[in-house]
Formats: C-alpha cells, sequence, structure tokens
DNA sequence: AAACGAACTTTACACAGTGTCAATTGACAC
DNA sequence: GTGTCAATTGACACTGTGTAAAGTTCGTTT
C-alpha cells in the first residue's frame, strides 16, 4: 500500500534478505543485520519491534519485489485441473530456492517464537489455498481420484508441498529444481488424477 | 550391550522422556530435567555431555524400552512388497506418536547444533534404509512403477514418511493416528505401485 | 582407623542472543 | 531558538547451555 518506506527500513529489508539467502538463514542475527544494513543493532528496533516481525516484514517485501502475484496468474488462468496442478508445483519448485534463506529463519524462529509461529502458519494457509484451488480445479472436470475427499486431496497435497519436502528433496537427496518439479508433478498426479 | 547403566543415569534418562512427552518436546531445559529426575543441573552433566548427547541417549534408551526390534518383525517378514510396505508403514505410524516428543526436542535441536543434526540423520538413514527394503520388495515382485528409479522411489517414499509430515498431518489437519495410517498407506501404494 | 575415589551438591561464572532503557547527537522545519 | 525525528552509544535484564572449583557423603580398600 503506501510507498511511505523509510530508506533505512528498505536497507535493512534488503540486508536481512541477503543475508539470509547467503547463509541459508540459520546463524544470522539482529546484529549482523544491522551491520549489514550500515546502521546500530539498536536501531533495527526502531523500524521492526521483534526479529520475528522483521523475517516477516521481509517476506512480505520479497513477495513484492519478486512480483508472486504474476507469477501465480499463469496457474490461475490455467483451464484444465491438470493444468493448473503443473502450473502451481512449477511456480512452486521456482519460488522456494528464491525465499529459501528467510523461509529457513522463521521455520527456525516458530519452533520458539509464537509470533514467528503465527506468522508462518498464515503464509502456509495462503498455500492451502492455492492447492485446494487445484484439488477443486481437478474435481471440477472430474479428474480427483476416488480415494481422498476434496479435504483429504487438499491436506497430502498441501503436505507433499511443504518447504521442509522440498529441502529433504533437494539439500539432502541432490534434486535439481528442475528434478524436484518434474518429481513432485509426477508424484501429484499418481496421487491425486484419475488415470 | 552393558547392563551396566547407573541408576541415576536412567532416572535422567526416564525423566527426560516423560517430560518431552508431557510438553512435546518444546520448553523443556536441562534444569527442568535435572529437577524431575532429583538431582542437580550440573549433575546431568556428569552423565552426558551435552544435551544432544541426552536426547540421543534418550531415543536409544526408548527404542530398547519400546522394542522396536521385535514391532520391525512384522514388516521384515512379509512376504509380498505390498504387504511389506503396508506392514512399514503401520509400524511407523505407530511408532512415531510414542517417540514424539523426544523427536521434536530434536528437530529442534538440529537446526543449532551440529552434534545434533548428526544423531538426527543417523537415525534418518535408518528409517531410508527401511523405505528402500520396501522398494526392492517391491521392486522384485515386478510391482515398482515404471516412472521411478529405485532410489527416486526410496527419496519420495522416505520424504512422505518424514516426522515432519506427520506433524503437518496430524497435529494440524487433525488426522488420527489410524487415519494417518490408513491414507499414507493409499498414498504411498497409488506413488509407487503398479496397478 | 585412615585414606581414597566416586557420585553428587552448591555456588559462580563465561558466553551468545534478544530485547529494553536512558542520555546524547545531528539535522531539518518552523 | 525550539521542537522533533532518526539514529547513536552504553548499560543492563533475561534465558539457556556449558565450564569450573570447592565441599559433602558414603562405601571400599588397606
Amino acid at each position: 500500500m503506501s510507498s511511505q518506506e523509510s530508506q533505512t527500513r528498505t536497507r535493512i529489508l534488503e540486508a536481512t534478505w541477503k543475508l539470509m539467502e547467503q547463509r541459508q538463514g540459520k546463524g544470522v542475527g539482529m546484529a549482523d543485520i544491522a551491520k549489514a544494513a550500515g546502521i546500530s543493532r539498536q536501531a533495527v528496533y526502531l523500524h521492526f519491534a521483534s526479529r520475528a516481525d522483521l523475517l516477516v516484514a521481509t517476506t512480505r517485501h520479497m513477495d513484492q519485489a519478486l512480483g508472486v502475484d504474476a507469477r501465480l496468474r499463469r496457474s490461475r488462468a490455467a483451464t484444465s485441473g491438470i493444468e493448473r496442478l503443473e502450473a502451481y508445483i512449477d511456480f512452486w519448485g521456482n519460488y522456494i530456492p528464491e525465499i529459501y534463506g528467510v523461509a529457513k529463519a522463521l521455520l527456525v524462529a516458530m519452533e520458539t517464537d509464537e509470533a514467528a509461529a503465527i506468522a508462518w502458519k498464515g503464509r502456509m494457509t495462503a498455500v492451502r489455498e492455492g492447492c485446494e484451488a487445484v484439488v477443486k480445479a481437478l474435481q471440477r472436470d472430474g479428474m480427483l481420484v476416488p480415494d481422498w475427499t476434496a479435504t483429504e486431496a487438499t491436506d497430502l497435497f498441501w503436505m507433499m508441498l511443504s518447504v521442509r519436502n522440498w529441502e529433504q528433496l533437494t539439500l539432502e537427496c541432490g534434486c535439481s529444481t528442475h528434478q524436484y518439479i518434474a518429481r513432485m508433478q509426477t508424484l501429484a498426479k499418481r496421487a491425486l488424477v484419475r488415470q
């Protein structure tokens, strides 16, 4: 909404982004961020109430900078359910690597910080809605496998697309972004789509 | 191995187990554990070098107390690949709720503690081997879906069975243990087994 | 009986990281 | 000049892990 963003605030957000990306969300403290933004640690608290607050603000900043809405348009515009499923996974698989650093930091913070947990769950609820839209589209086409209700299918699809699963498949199993997308598409279709 | 376990050591392990279970692995510090075991905080360090050390020792203690080996026998004894897959998920779905507290504590600790990370990865490697055995059994039966190589199938099956996915499906989506098992069995079969 | 060692206690401290508070500086606006 | 906003410095509280030192209790050895 307001482009009333102070220069310093933006510098903090950019520094957070950059640092989190560099260090994959680990070992980045308020002091490091302040230093990278060229201000004192205390000054960060003039713009953000807490670390959780800063992390959440950073994700919003990134979503805007990365043009998430525009990127999602392709999936939303898809005519068939299957097309929509493929486009959504394609979007998601390309999106996660770009946000992973900050996402990881939030993921870690949420384990001990209530505010971070609420914020992250809010973001994930949005993803769940995307999954639900895909499932509904499949259902509309009569292509949803009869094993699941729409809710069950949404739960499972959402589970498959979790950041933790992405982490495991790419960072631990060594899948590339392209492989992740291909495997997830195949897996989701086998799981949800009537053959 | 040695049943040379001192009484105090066992009391610490039991206290850890109980507390972690009660609080779902969150907010349990060394001080709480010591208190519950009826000793001083420092005395805990006479038996375990670090928190990570204690957590790992607790999982081993639990595996023995819960008779994990015996429980796994049913899955290992299965003749067909599909039977083996079902028995393995059945074992796993009943096992996680019992260890979840301690597992969660380790899962949180591993994000900041190298030793905890290594220990957890070791445990998960054992699970991956279980998944691999299932996939190999399916392959032997000629029932593995042609979409995947054995490694790819193992990766995906392992991903599906992650504790994080269990967490999401049960704690967030509200699945019961029975529902978790049923859904995972259906999902795994759709994903891996030739129809 | 004296000596020893093991297990445990109390007290204290180092360290890292978040978050708070108060006093101060510099710049720009009116 | 006075007010105010942004930022600075320095100090401190709090939490939790881990280390260190000195003292107690108790059973075993000699």
